[in-house]
DNA sequence: GTCTATAAGGAGATAGAC
DNA sequence: GTCTATCTCCTTATAGAC
């Protein structure tokens, strides 16, 4: 009878991971701390991950396989309903922004770990945890990137990969603690209306990609001084 | 004749606590890699600091100071300018971006942490590194809420926390890893020309502020399906 | 002010019984 | 597969000599 508790065991200890790495980072999450809210024993974790870079691999692939594969769906359905013809700049951004955004209000308490493990990555300078986002990043970075190019071809490549970086920042930031904006805002910014955030996203960031190019835009001279240092 | 080097033991360990938990976060740098970098003893940190979140304050405090003094100055500056007319918004991004900018390409390595630093404390979840940034927030971010409203008097403050919340991601974006930047679109942008960078992020995000509010505009109807989970 | 020595406990990881 | 027990090392922090 505890045989579907057993099995599960590894998804348990993914689970508790997952909200012990976004929570504390990976050097400050402990494996006894997480296999404690898991409810099984410390060797269980070696058994399933051998270590604890392992278990943090595993953590990490489980939830960005998916999110990729969602990534390239909407960007392939974007494209689709283009024709041929470059799609919409905002459709484009709609298929980039609305998985991640999802993510940070799904309502089960175990998902909402993984917006903020997301955006927690990103300024996570553990070697191998940044070649799991970069190498995640590339596929989906530049899947993005061409689209943008064939919808922008005024744009080159070097311009929009800044541009993109940007609408990147801004969504790692709103993924990394949701309920601090909120808080900050006193409520009148909250993530946890997607379909307003998606709007407003959009509504900002389409009329900066169809903006010229910055390199043949009139440059902003007369730079604002610096102080002495 | 060790005078000197006496007197500055304590800026030592706040520079080597200050690259050391940009590196590793608050969890993960310990006092003993601090004070080995720092060339001083581990009960040398307990004398000045008191405990470890002591010294992670005393980090903190040194650099938002005058980050939050240089922020409100260039702000004031560019007010002045303006002439009782409300200050164009390029004026007020450029005054928003260049002092941390500047710090992710100061040249000295002691520095070049600041920015990694601020960037990192972003997804910090450690109640008092928030408190110590919250504070900083309330203040600078105010202060160019406030600028940007008599700007863009068609924007209702929620819409511009929103927008400008989109600004802070990107920044912090940048600051956290400039290198992973640079070499994941292998040179093509690189945050350490100040100059073009801040160009390239006001010539993005002046389009976005100046767009209507979000309300006000056609709504994207037509959304894209999500896949099943 | 700066040091040595050490307390007191938590960390990742493993061997081996069951 | 899952457990107990344990190894080894590293952590924050302090007491007290100088």
């Amino acid at each position: 009878m505890k045989k579907l508790a057993e099995q599960d065991r590894r998804g348990r200890i993914l689970d508790a991971a997952e909200n012990a790495f976004a929570e504390h980072g990976f050097d400050g999450a402990s494996l006894r701390n997480i296999v404690q809210r898991a409810g099984v024993n410390l060797a269980t974790v070696y058994y399933y991950f051998e270590s604890k870079e392992g278990l943090m691999e595993a953590v990490f692939k489980r939830r960005f396989g998916p999110l990729r594969e969602e990534h390239l769906r909407l960007l392939g359905q974007v494209e689709q309903e283009a024709a041929g013809q470059p799609a919409p700049v905002e459709k484009v951004l709609e298929a980039l922004l609305l998985p991640p955004l999802r993510l940070a209000v799904t309502p089960f308490a175990k998902r909402q770990a993984v917006s903020r493990l997301l955006g927690r990555i990103i300024s996570e300078p553990n070697p191998q945890t940044r070649e799991v986002l970069n190498r995640q990043h590339a596929v989906v970075g530049g899947a993005f990137l061409q689209a943008l190019h064939r919808s922008l071809p005024h744009l080159s490549l070097p311009e929009l990969r800044w541009r993109l970086e940007f609408v990147w920042g801004a969504l790692a930031l709103i993924l990394c603690n949701p309920r601090n904006i909120e808080k900050e805002t006193h409520g009148a910014c909250s993530p946890i209306h997607t379909e307003k955030l998606l709007a407003e996203m959009i509504g900002f960031f389409s009329p900066g990609f169809r903006a010229p190019a910055t390199t043949e835009a009139p440059a902003c001279h007369n730079r604002l001084p610096l102080a002495a240092q």
